[in-house]
DNA sequence: GTCTATATAGTGATAGAC
DNA sequence: GTCTATCACTATATAGAC
């Protein structure tokens, strides 16, 4: 085995802290491929195009953290069942431990914040397609907590939700880490907080 | 009086359509000019400098909507003290309005968005420079409400609420305004639920 | 205050040697 | 699989005529 990335790893890699900054459009090839190390033709060469690469920075991480929602909401559904917390939580807590990790983890919730902005290109569309079934399954089980709620105020709550935690987990807002507490500790508060706050919203 | 806009107004309105849409680092000012059709060295002529147009584009909008939150906000302490709900619409109600107005308010809103997301350059700290003050006399008046709150506490809360807002009135969620619904009743139906949803989550 | 023309640099992408 | 060299474009910014 090896601790080496490979030229594809270290593109993925850069992208992904280049698009965190500065966008994706403001992101040149050069950049990405200086900062990894590699040559300018090597990015073509191993994804074809930029697009494509805006692409597969996505899918590496999202691909993760949608799997690992899906696991922890059948666990609380099998072990807590009906429990509203334990299903805001397989929501949130995939995310706090993507923003959490090394390699960039924290720059990818950015990433993820300025897809939502790029509203025009494919972009929207990708993700909605490809991980739209874990959205619903969450709506679903959220339903099933809070039986009396109409399915148009379920909807505008969980749009509620995904805006407080994409923010919270950049790091957009008010709140700064203290300087004596570490990382994980930190976002392991946003967690408890937003699924605190989250949960007595959908109740109301 | 005149109907018409400025070579000023025409860029700036230009200006922030496209930033909404794309972003500032891939807007270009060739697409501005084109799009309010002036001269390409205009709006070096005007604003000095594409940061300087980007800075601009923020501060026309940023100033009402903050003027009007603390307009809002001493009415809800004169005449409704207490009331935790007439501060929250202090807070969300100008930014409905924003989002709901004509001349590219829908847009403007997606411009903030990218303002969070675009953590490196100095656009951050202007806003927070600029508008602190604001979320400080919110954060005091939503604490006269809620006595028992701790201070983390709140501010994570305002977090939450600051980041519902910003992601529901993008409409980067589910919910889309449905076919018999005029846009304005929409923005207006998104706020009564953020508000209800906030209320509940300060209060638990 | 607006224009044309242009200086200077950076862009994504590709061809072809190794 | 990685390199150099280069293509065709576009970028921001400015100089100077009107």
């Amino acid at each position: 085995m090896s601790t080496q990335f490979s030229t594809k790893e270290r593109i993925l890699g850069a992208a992904e802290e280049l698009f965190a900054q500065q966008g994706f459009g403001a992101t040149s090839l050069r950049q990405v491929t200086s900062r990894a190390d590699v040559n300018i033709a090597a990015v073509n060469y191993h994804f074809g195009s930029k697009e494509n690469l805006v692409n597969e920075v996505f899918r590496r991480r999202m691909d993760d953290m949608s799997d690992h929602r899906l696991s922890m909401l059948n666990d609380a559904r099998a072990q807590r069942p009906g429990e509203l917390e334990a299903i805001l939580a397989a929501f949130v807590e995939p995310a706090l431990a993507l923003a959490a990790g090394r390699n960039g983890g924290g720059a990818f919730i950015r990433v993820i914040a300025r897809a939502y902005a790029e509203q025009n290109d494919g972009l929207r569309g990708f993700l909605s397609e490809r991980y739209g079934h874990v959205q619903r399954e969450f709506a679903r089980a959220i339903a099933d907590c809070v039986p009396g709620l109409a399915k148009e105020q379920l909807y505008w709550r969980l749009d509620f939700l995904g805006g407080a935690l994409t923010y919270a987990m950049a790091d957009f807002g008010l709140i700064r880490r203290p300087p004596g507490v570490d990382e994980q500790t930190h976002r392991r508060r946003a967690a408890e907080e937003l699924i605190r706050f989250a949960a007595a919203g959908f109740r109301s």
